[in-house]
DNA sequence: GCATTATTTCGATAATTCTAGAAATATCGA
DNA sequence: TCGATATTTCTAGAATTATCGAAATAATGC
């Protein structure tokens, strides 16, 4: 959604996706609720498990959110956070692998 | 090369590398240079095609091939730039895919 | 409504990154 | 060596990003 089949666009906005995905901590923060499964966890959760305060886990989480990295849900008074980032990363791979190396990838690069 | 198969250190290159990748401008070069196929280009060819001043070019080349997306060698007085992006990219697909998404990607959800 | 818990916004500071001009360095041909 | 070309280093200002505490907002239960 946020990535995809776009032609020039799709420059700008995975830049900025893989710049949602350039950052140490964040990249931590995401692979947390990867391995947290479906069920997400809610920021305070996060926040114990990564160590990070809540006002900066909001922070990240918006730069998650607005990659379409993370989706983000009410639960009561908890924000609950789930990675959806397998179709995103997988666009992004794909824009290297098409967009950009449309030209070599198939001269010699094998794909599964 | 500089990321693979890494259990945590992979954590810090592949957020390294997504933040090479994620600049707009360094991406325009990424593509450029892919584009370009295996002979790559000189420096100065790439600033003629992306606009941008040699010395930043440097600064940009140089975050490309620290993240191993781009190789340099010298040909006369030009350094030829060309890209080698295809392994990385699917080391860092992979990285996410795997490392991080290994339990939701494929259907189940088994945690280590 | 009030107290409690959870998250966000605000404000401020530190750190990093971006950008490119000018000067320095390297390479080549004559 | 000299002159021309190509790239890098140096430098620095602008812009962005990171970080978090304190106050504000939202939601729940009594």
């Amino acid at each position: 959604m946020t990535l995809a089949h776009d032609p020039d666009i799709g420059l700008e906005i995975a830049a900025s996706t893989f710049a949602a995905l350039g950052s140490e901590q964040r990249l931590n923060v995401l692979r947390t609720l990867v391995r947290a499964g479906p069920e997400g966890l809610s920021i305070g959760m996060l926040g114990d498990r990564t160590g990070v305060a809540g006002s900066t886990l909001t922070h990240h989480l918006k730069i998650l959110a607005q990659a379409g990295l993370v989706k983000q849900t009410r639960s009561g008074r908890s924000i609950i956070c789930a990675a959806v980032a397998y179709d995103e990363v997988r666009a992004l791979s794909e824009f290297l692998l098409k967009e950009c190396c449309a030209d070599c990838a198939d001269g010699g690069h094998s794909h599964d």
